[in-house]
DNA sequence: GCCAACGTTGGC
DNA sequence: GCCAACGTTGGC
């Protein structure tokens, strides 16, 4: 079992979003160590933090999981798409993509400020590599980050 | 294979 | 909306 943070922007797509279908494609990731987390690692039932960013207070919101494991993401193929990847071919695809469903909204979210002022968060993969999109999460930090959801 | 130019992410 | 940090592209 691992444990991932996956990162939204909640105008796009919000853990509310989420919690109203029955699972939601993560389709659109065009970084290659967000991809190989997905495609190489990611396994069924793993639990996901689900992140709202650019937002007024980036945060945790909730609790997802993986629901299908990787297969190409359609919309490197689609000429319409915005995700669209002109170099991508269904025999040898670029894009990879997971189905994630809702597990829980946290009642309170965990705002990145809080995560930042926890001495033993400061080498979570979200503060280390800021803009990475998808990371892990060690099996201590997601406990101890479950704990501060139930406060 | 270098690196300048460009595009994107995401906190603020 | 700004912009620093960082990833990607492509000419050489």
């Amino acid at each position: 079992m691992n444990y991932w943070l996956m990162k939204s922007e909640p105008e796009d797509f919000s853990i509310d979003d989420l919690a109203r279908k029955d699972f939601e494609g993560w389709n659109g990731v065009r970084n290659y160590q967000a991809r190989n987390f997905m495609r190489d690692d990611m396994a069924l039932e793993d639990l996901i933090l689900f992140y709202h960013s650019k937002s007024a207070q980036p945060s945790i919101v909730g609790i997802a999981r993986v629901v299908k494991t990787a297969y190409p993401d359609p919309s490197q193929f689609d000429p319409t798409s915005k995700y669209f990847d002109p170099k991508a071919t269904v025999s040898k695809p670029r894009w990879y993509q997971v189905d994630i469903a809702f597990v829980e909204k946290y009642s309170k979210p965990i705002s990145l400020k809080h995560l930042k002022s926890i001495t033993p968060l400061q080498d979570m993969v979200l503060i280390t590599h800021p803009r990475l999109s998808i990371s892990p999460v060690s099996p201590e930090q997601w406990q101890l980050i479950s704990q501060l959801a139930q406060t």
